[in-house]
DNA sequence: TATGAATGAGAATTCATTCAT
DNA sequence: CATGAATGAATTCTCATTCAT
């Protein structure tokens, strides 16, 4: 059959690159093969080389698109403030949040890497980059103020920032804990972690065990 | 043809272990192929099945061999002590030695429990939860004691574990900072995250911006 | 949409057999793929079944097309005399003339008889036959009158086209052979060949080495 | 099942080269698929890449064989004179003689050279040349000493090459003509046509017409 | 203990072809 | 007349695995 009528090109794009990014968070980019892709899609595998023009550059794609979905939103989102602290606050909020929603995205540009042909690797790493950049920025502007108590900003960045991605491995969306009191938690976390004054105490939120 | 009995077999079995750390550390699982690393230890592929059954055992043996490591050190390693600030600088200090010493192996180890089928899957995550269970414990006995301030030690855990395993991302043996140094700072960056109250402070650690 | 009917088709059309004549010269029939003569000609590949109802009769259709050319050429060209030495260096000249002015053509029916479906190659292996004949009829004429002198006119006829069309192989518009020379030395070997006596020498044409 | 009992390297290979001859001169290289080599062989697809590491260096490998071949036997076979005309009998003897033995091979060499990669396609290119140069340095001796009268060697060389050659293409081992006739007939036609002075005519080998 | 020959299943990818629009 | 979306079959090639020797 040449065609399933009303099929739509852009519509099949979308349904493989969601599929994919699937997939890949499931069993990783390797073992993926494009003919369950294509199943689960309802293509043929042939199909999919209209989109793209091999696995690998697949790959690139997804993680190039979401990296610069993350860093156009962060831009959107950024508080207007010169305040490290509170800069801190929402960048810890942008990020828990961005980072339970696109779950998978973030899953697969953390792990899939390694996955990369070189010249790839290089443009994903260097968008990566820029996004870890931001919380450097961040962390030496609250260093510098005094609002920070770190040795060394870029090692904070990276600890900061593996520990607020490790949120995907556990959180899922309808366990025992909202989002709210997961932002609130990791907040609270990062703030004590960077050697952040701690702000007035509100009730409850500290001091349960669990 | 007379060869000191066994003592081939030992020697090779344990060079099939390195490489195919290695191996799986640099490509992934799913991308290491049998062929490849007979080629390095300088076997054909089929003697590789004299010492594992299959591809995917052979993952599985490495994890647990690995984990049961971990576990088995941390208990010759584990302060003597009731404190929890002093039983978390021990495991800090712990965790961020081995896995900069066992770098590939906790890569994996962190990288590809996608890769194992479900029964062995079961097994390395009994084994890495009674490793978790450890910083639980130490976390929720300082809340107790009021040494930490954290609204929930299972988060604790997760967030504090992941920063610390991050460090294998990105510290390097030979990189501009030191093993000693490391250890200081991820110390620092733990015991602020945990809320625990500041040691006095010693010159030189802090407010240093990088 | 206003199109001066039939137009456009025409111009395609032949856009397209001129497109495949290169590409099948170029990489043979097999390794051609309709994707990229469609490339070359500038439509979709779907675009080329308007014209042609498949890859496989392409090729017939290019191969009888070019065949009855050649038979319909030689038809006007043919002198008008019975002398087998004026008819057989009208063939050379004729043959030597049309072999590089489609070079392309002449290649590709003596290289791709073999990609023919079975009743497509009986097609045009009749119209090669009937060319062939051509020659074989000059051949025995020659024979006959003693003006030739070879043992088995059929076997002289393989022999001596095979020598003529192997000129396609070399031959260069550009090289430093010009035309001219190049079908008075081929006339010359032609001529020896059959061992017609030899004309009055022109000076200068013969006993060079080269 | 992990090989068949007796089975052995040497013979498998040997087996795969003729059944790839064999297949390449039917149906052309391209068109061969190395399934239905497989088949021919009786072994499985995949296990041809333990002998070739790819169709196209098997093509390689097999014309690169063929011609260093060709060029061992004329070595051995070339007589020890410096006359042309005894050397050019010799040669047309020779060729004839092996590529109406290895039929297949010439033609495979002979149609297929542009399916080989670049740089596979100099080296064979290379080796075909110093097959043509043996022609060519006799054509010129015989030129020089008049014993020929031709007037350019190398487009002489071309010529000769074509006609001999083109014996593959319609001689059948069980036809109506016997190889020695064959070759007495070529050897008559290519010292006509290089312009050698008649030998003492044999009775019965001239004037039949056919 | 180790090899080397082989398997068979499956991988990514390509291609001629179809047809609703 | 031409396109663009899709098919389905086939292709080259790879890989884990087996087992007689």
């Amino acid at each position: 059959m040449a065609r399933t009528t009303g099929s739509d090109g852009t519509r099949t794009e979308e349904a493989i690159r969601q599929a994919a990014i699937s997939l890949i968070a499931e069993r990783g980019f390797e073992a993926m093969t494009l003919r369950e892709l294509a199943r689960r899609v309802g293509v043929q595998p042939g199909s999919i080389y209209r989109y793209f023009p091999s696995k690998g550059r697949m790959l690139t794609e997804l993680l190039v698109e979401h990296l610069q979905y993350l860093l156009e939103q962060w831009e959107v989102t950024r508080p207007d403030t010169a305040d490290p602290v509170e800069r801190l606050r929402a960048f810890v909020d942008f990020h828990v949040r961005s980072h339970t929603l696109r779950r998978r995205e973030v899953f697969v540009a953390n792990m899939e890497l390694r996955s990369l042909a070189p010249a790839d690797y290089r443009q994903v790493v260097a968008l990566r980059r820029r996004y870890e950049d931001i919380l450097t920025d961040i962390l030496r502007d609250g260093i510098g103020s005094g609002a920070f108590v770190l040795p060394d900003a870029r090692i904070a960045t990276f600890a900061v920032l593996a520990m607020l991605t490790g949120v995907g491995t556990w959180f899922r969306e309808n366990g025992r804990l909202g989002k709210r009191e997961l932002i609130e938690q990791y907040t609270q976390l990062v703030m004590q972690c960077v050697g952040a004054a701690p702000p007035k105490p509100r009730e409850g939120t500290r001091g349960r065990v669990n």
